[in-house]
DNA sequence: TTCTTAATTTGTAATCATTATAAATTAATT
DNA sequence: AATTAATTTATAATGATTACAAATTAAGAA
């Protein structure tokens, strides 16, 4: 069959019961995907499991979070995004063309006074700004003018 | 009259016409407000100011946080909160009882390695778990199983 | 002041991601 | 095969935000 038998195995670890649609999100988020919204997501995958419904995906991605296999990544916009990378890093947003794009960030060195006391179970760095390309035409532009 | 010609003055220095419900948005974010809704400000000055709608402050939230007079915070819910501290600082929400509350971070001082060629607008931390009281009381809870 | 024009405010309707709900389907167990 | 529980599906509801156009207000000129 085809190679999705690691996400099975993820999933049983968790004891999430590894249907066939759960197996095929998280496959999906696992395989290079970067920060897909629950419509892309569904998209993609409808065309392979024409059976689906968007409400699977949004209660799979509810039950992958839950499970820390995936990460949901609130970039500022109305949609949500999710993320299979579970290494440590920020993320960046580039305002002109909508790019998303992780970087490395020790969350651990993110000094937090002023929270003693507190439980601290997620901590994430949000960026902004433009990326490489959009800052390169902005400078061009500022030249002609 | 009212002391809101600090407003005011913001106001003009921002280009931005300093009308009657602007001024009120913006001293109420100013006056010790720590992170409303959109709706929650305009609950509270509609009591003041009957006539206000709630477009009216949507679009007067746009123009102050355009010209940064105040920030849009998105801890992650669904609506969006609005902060007149201008300080760096980072969010902590509470996952418990929903407070939510500042912190200082020097965010010049996170790494952002990877990001060369960036231009950089904007950088947000957010850090969620439980308050101080809500750790207790789950601690409590732990003790008595 | 009065007229003219532009900016602002207002009310209503539309948008759209997400959630709620309950019926239909599937899988697991006896 | 029968029973039960879990999952999936379709449809409708929710609710924050935006779009839009009419009504109001303010600013500047005559």
């Amino acid at each position: 069959m085809d190679p999705s038998r690691e996400q099975a195995a993820l999933l049983q670890r968790c004891n999430i019961r590894p249907t066939y649609p759960r197996i095929k999100v998280l496959a999906y988020l696992m395989t290079g995907r970067a920060h897909p919204t629950a419509d892309e997501i569904y998209s993609s995958l409808v065309r392979e499991i024409p059976s689906l419904s968007k409400m699977t995906v949004y209660n799979t991605l509810k039950l992958l979070a839950q499970a820390k296999l995936i990460r949901v990544v609130n970039i500022g916009d109305k949609e949500l995004r999710y993320d299979a990378i579970m290494t440590k890093h920020g993320h960046f947003k580039c305002d002109s063309c909508g790019v998303i794009c992780d970087f490395p960030v020790d969350s651990d060195a993110i000094a937090v006074e002023g929270l003693d006391g507190c439980t601290i179970t997620e901590k994430d760095v949000l960026v902004r700004g433009l990326c490489p390309q959009c800052t390169g035409k902005q400078k061009e532009r500022a030249g002609k003018n």
